[in-house]
DNA sequence: GTACCCATGTAAAGTGTTACATGATTAC
DNA sequence: GTAATCATGTAACACTTTACATGGGTAC
């Protein structure tokens, strides 16, 4: 599966910086409150714990992109607020508007091992199948469930559509992932 | 998009030597033999340069799981040709039939990307499908043309089941993405 | 003779995960 | 009161990429 003239990389060239920019686009956010995006909001497409993010918003915040508020919640619960500066939101358009002409490898440990089972009567081919059937058939439904809280009302898809395409993207994949496990289960 | 349990993980596990054992285990190789494989064979779901493959192969023979030979070619181009002990293939073989039950974030940085426009309006998505529609339709093209190639013969199908499974399920992900790009860009 | 591929290795730096550490707040 | 969650940070380690370095073989 040679990509088109050996260029699939990933890495190195600090994507995290762009995506926590991006986020605290949407809306100034706390660093906890960015680790629960990388969980629930985009965990399809990156992550980040917050043992990367912290360190990463000084870096920002040094670099002049991005500005925080120490804020106190209940008694005395410091947190710091994260926003962009005109300098980081400049970064971040720069970002968006440049060319990705990259595809990226989608590392996946099953699709590996099948790889390495020659025969089509192996007898571990099945269970393994089942496997990953239940797996992606879980988080499928897990996505359309929630697609139907998030974008319930229909107009927040124009107010959100970036989230609404890679929400409908990531469905259509685990869609046409299950069928595939499901057509040599079949067999 | 949460993962079912915030279950998400890759790497610190370290894949890479079961890769290497499998891909000894379809025929003794040398590193550079590996390093060509990882971009053509099993590029769209694992890299690997040959400065990570190397090293990998020395810490391999010291734990007894491979050996080599050394083999000249031509004059004096010494190559060194790795086989799998048993220790290797048993290594392999548990690690095959071990459960993969982990969903793998597929790091892609256009949806990404897509994630940070908000308005459905934005002039700059129908360019950012379009240069990805093209990227995504000659890999499907490439990842075609290849499967005609090496399973040309219909019987090779059964002797390299694996490798026939994958390759064709990078090439239902590669037509479904397509067609994901193109439902968007008629709009 | 030169460009391209074969072949092996190390070094440096960046990226990412797991573990260590601490303390506040909320719901039961 | 106690468990779960909010909130922030550092340290150690593992993984990955890019760059440095060297030399042989083949086709033109």
């Amino acid at each position: 599966m040679t990509s088109i003239k050996g260029k699939i990389t990933i890495g190195q060239r600090n994507r995290l910086q762009y995506i926590i920019l991006g986020l605290l686009n949407q809306q100034p956010q706390t660093g906890y409150d960015l680790a629960k995006a990388f969980e629930n909001e985009i965990g399809e497409f990156w992550q980040a714990q917050h043992s990367q993010i912290y360190p990463m918003l000084k870096r920002l915040e040094a670099a002049g992109e991005i500005t925080h508020e120490d804020t106190v919640a209940g008694e005395k619960l410091a947190k710091k607020q994260y926003t962009l500066t005109p300098t980081g939101r400049e970064k971040l358009v720069a970002w968006v508007s440049q060319p990705s002409p990259e595809l990226t490898p989608n590392k996946d440990e099953f699709i590996l091992k099948l790889y390495f089972i020659k025969k089509a009567d192996d007898p571990r081919i099945q269970p393994m199948l089942r496997e990953q059937y239940q797996l992606h058939q879980a988080q499928l439904q897990h996505l359309q469930q929630r697609r139907e809280t998030v974008f319930a009302d229909r107009a927040t898809i124009d107010q959100a559509y970036g989230h609404y395409l890679i929400l409908d993207h990531a469905i259509e994949r685990e869609t046409h992932y299950v069928e595939w496990l499901a057509q040599y289960l079949k067999k």
